[in-house]
DNA sequence: TCTAATGCAGTATTTCAATGCGCAAATATC
DNA sequence: GATATTTGCGCATTGAAATACTGCATTAGA
């Protein structure tokens, strides 16, 4: 199990949930989303946290609680969610991790900071409306 | 500090060293070259044990001791050292890690496993002989 | 042959994300 | 109101990767 590519375990269940939310009429909570997608019921209640705090979703205790969208899913970018969980995506310059690169050029040419860009931009070309049909 | 890519230290202090290594004439030991890169003594030497292991260097003990290569330049790809140091790249599926997406269709659209491919491509196409001049 | 420089191998430590746990606060339902 | 259910939150635990340490084996050179 190799992964040069990897989305963390937090970013990928917290865009997973978000669908669900999305998808659903009533309020989904954080039991049934953890079934649902086949995570740690622990780890997803803490991502539901940062997405409340950031505004993507309201939350409501007691019996028949959990979570709804509070805003139109097509106002949410994959971006958005993954943002708000792991932290603004930096552009990933050298993958050794200096300021200045001990060699002239980056022996990587810029391959890393390319399929980063990639990446980002799916995500925020993508909002929670066309991932609703998913 | 949040990257969607990237390398592990490991290989990355790999690659570079194996780039120092193909520039020298003279054996190049753990030391220097863990000076030149930047990164920890301890690290690089286990490193290196795996490519000395994997027949990529030949490593010498003793007072002028340390690593040459052990085939010319362009019979070492890039992703021949990155895989001896992290095992076969694997083309990353659901970023979840379950053989069965709960989704009917991956939400990430392919684009984690092109982002993969691409960097794949990238370390099979570049061999030490292309990156001696950088 | 002796000495110092060096890689080798195994083990220990550190670090950080992932995960778990317990209790407090909120709130539908009866 | 009482009760059951649910999220909020802080702290503890775990697990895996990264990193460090240490004693040993090898070898060039004086």
């Amino acid at each position: 199990m190799n992964k040069v590519v990897q989305l963390s375990e937090a970013s990928s269940i917290g865009i997973h949930a978000m669908v669900l939310i999305a998808r659903s009429e009533v309020h989904m909570n954080v039991s049934d989303l953890a079934e649902k997608i086949g995570a740690s019921r622990n780890h997803l209640a803490k991502v539901m946290q940062r997405l409340v705090k950031d505004g993507f979703v309201k939350s409501s205790r007691g019996p028949t609680g959990g979570f709804l969208l509070s805003k139109s899913p097509e106002e949410i970018t994959l971006l958005d969610i993954y943002e708000s969980i792991e932290g603004p995506i930096e552009p990933a310059a050298c993958p050794l991790d200096r300021q200045v690169c001990p060699f002239g050029k980056c022996l990587m040419g810029g391959v890393v900071n390319k399929a980063t860009i990639e990446i980002r931009e799916y995500l925020k070309a993508n909002t929670l409306k066309e991932m609703m049909g998913y």
